[in-house]
DNA sequence: CACTGGCACTCTGCCGCGGGGAGTGCCAGC
DNA sequence: GCTGGCACTCCCCGCGGCAGAGTGCCAGTG
């Protein structure tokens, strides 16, 4: 019974916090939520949460605020992911419905999460190891130079210019061309590698340096997996992040602008198809620890070809930002997907 | 000599505000530059000059500060812009010969700006229509959908997808690339779209179907001038802006959001080839009235190809700011146009 | 034993006050 | 036309006091 009542407490100072934005006392926890008790009995609650971490008070005789100890708590045990309204699931489709290509659904994707949310959203491109190869093309550019083209299953185009060293004629680059499409077409992008190794072999020694350099450089593009693209969008509703402002935006700001911390927010998770959520300090950067990262991969049933999230204040809305994060997650995967065939 | 020195304190005030971010009072500027005259004389100049709407006074017995007007006639008549140190040019140089394909560019282009200004810096791609068709070429997702790749003499990659509602068997396919690349290779955009028209008559009415629905997705590649899309860096900067913070930051992220935006912030220059400076109200945007832009196009001696520039407060130290914007774009300008050959 | 009401205490936020400082406008004088 | 001087205005800052919110503790009660 106390123990229950205690994690009530806790549940409803996170619920008032995040609505409010102030320290929260022990009479107008009473008062708003029905517990059956007066606050002299929820002060005592509070000493014992305080004691063990959950929360903590700005000053003496203040109210008090959760600790991120406390929000944690809070999403593993005390808060269920709140669905969304079917008016949102309908909003969500029509809005996603109509995207073109690639760009077009990672750019009205991130939109759609930042409004949705009204926080600052994050989405990565269908990684290309889990995708496979739809098409390779050779562009000459000159005699010496080449655009080598990488299509991929997810609709995502790679491009790289080549400096061949040598010549090489039109009807040595159809050839190449054939027999790289012959041997990595459909092929996951790591397997493809492997397939290429055993080409050079079948051009004579005077054709191979040319050759080479096209195969390295397509090498690069299938596996250094480069640059794995992030985009973000509301950053806008940053400025709703507090009053304690510049000191806290700052860094944000800054964390956001480098694509390699936003891939590391996103990242590391040992089941990317379950929601995850990061509280504060849980972050892997400096300058985000009064933020909170909640996302998740999105993909095809069978397979996690990306993740997306979103980032806001710890004192967010986690149901809700958690149901609006992975309902998002889901049509972006099944769009994908239908892509893939 | 009165008119001489009006003008000279205009200078100085926006020199020392730029500096302080504080209005500047009479007393501060005699010691600061060696006027020869004392503050009672500044004063009366001060007093002309805002009558006449150069400066203003935030509250009575305060100090000046420039008005938009003010900044205007600073950067028409009072200062030049200032180059920049070798070893700002070295490093520019270092820090774009680096780049490998076009995106590469773009995003150190969009980097070096942001940090060489300490402001927000906005890079457009290489307009389209200016640059002339490498390669079309089209990869069949399924039986009735493809993939339509338009390259450019720019580096650029356009990609969409086509529904051709018939078949189209690989030997129509072939036929049809080789008709396309034929007749539009090393043609400008605009022109290429006009060789097209055309095109149609040489298929069989059976065909034409499937051959027009990739025509017309062609024809709005290349006529459509589709997302003349825009990079920005720098977001950081904005923590810069002042302490009257929240309200002036919001509206500013939210603008920059928006790609179209951006786009007429940097455009409409009657000869882009030449620096353009937008101060406060001189802006297209409501959300930016304190925030001024200086941009200029970029591209080869002949063509400008798209635009760059920097963002920020309206108190901003405009000479240098023009000097690192143009600088950019001149080295940018160099880099893009070696592509084109 | 858990809960309650009461009480004293602490700290914040806010208001009004007053002085110092910076800056101005004006005026009389050189 | 420039200058020094002077009175005036207004902002900013620190101070003290007061109300309010919240706490911790304690003694009392079912």
């Amino acid at each position: 019974m106390l123990e229950d009542r205690k994690l009530e407490v806790l549940r409803a100072i996170v619920e008032d916090y995040v609505s409010t934005q102030e320290p929260v006392g022990s009479r107008a926890l009473v008062e708003r939520h029905n517990l059956g008790v007066s606050p002299a009995t929820i002060r005592n609650d509070m000493a014992a949460l305080e004691d063990e971490g959950y929360i903590a008070q700005p000053h003496t005789s203040a109210g008090r605020i959760p600790t991120d100890k406390g929000y944690r708590l809070f999403v593993d045990r005390l808060s269920t992911v709140k669905p969304l309204s079917t008016a949102e699931r309908r909003a969500i489709q029509s809005f996603l419905d109509g995207a073109l290509d690639l760009d077009d659904i990672v750019t009205r994707t991130v939109r759609l999460l930042a409004t949705l949310t009204q926080q600052v959203a994050v989405v990565q491109y269908p990684s290309l190891s889990r995708s496979s190869v739809r098409h390779v093309e050779l562009v000459p550019l000159s005699t010496t130079r080449l655009l080598l083209v990488l299509i991929t299953s997810t609709g995502r185009v790679e491009q790289r210019v080549v400096e061949t060293g040598a010549e090489l004629p039109d009807s040595l680059l159809g050839e190449l061309r054939a027999q790289l499409n012959a041997s990595t077409a459909g092929v996951r992008l790591p397997d493809a590698a492997v397939r290429l190794e055993d080409l050079t072999e079948r051009f004579t020694v005077e054709q191979r340096p040319a050759v080479n350099a096209v195969l390295s450089a397509l090498l690069e593009s299938l596996v250094e997996e480069p640059e794995e693209r992030v985009v973000l969008g509301g950053t806008a509703n940053l400025a709703r992040f507090g009053p304690d402002f510049p000191q806290t935006i700052r860094p944000v700001l800054e964390a956001l602008e480098e694509q390699m911390v936003l891939l590391r927010l996103l990242g590391e998770a040992a089941d990317p198809s379950v929601l995850q959520v990061r509280i504060g300090h849980e972050n892997p950067h400096a300058g985000l620890t009064t933020t909170s990262v909640v996302s998740v991969g999105y993909g095809t049933e069978s397979e996690v070809l990306a993740k997306l999230g979103v980032l806001g204040p710890t004192r967010m809305d986690y149901p809700g930002t958690m149901g609006a994060v992975r309902a998002v997650a889901r049509y972006v995967g099944r769009i994908v997907g239908e892509g893939q065939g």
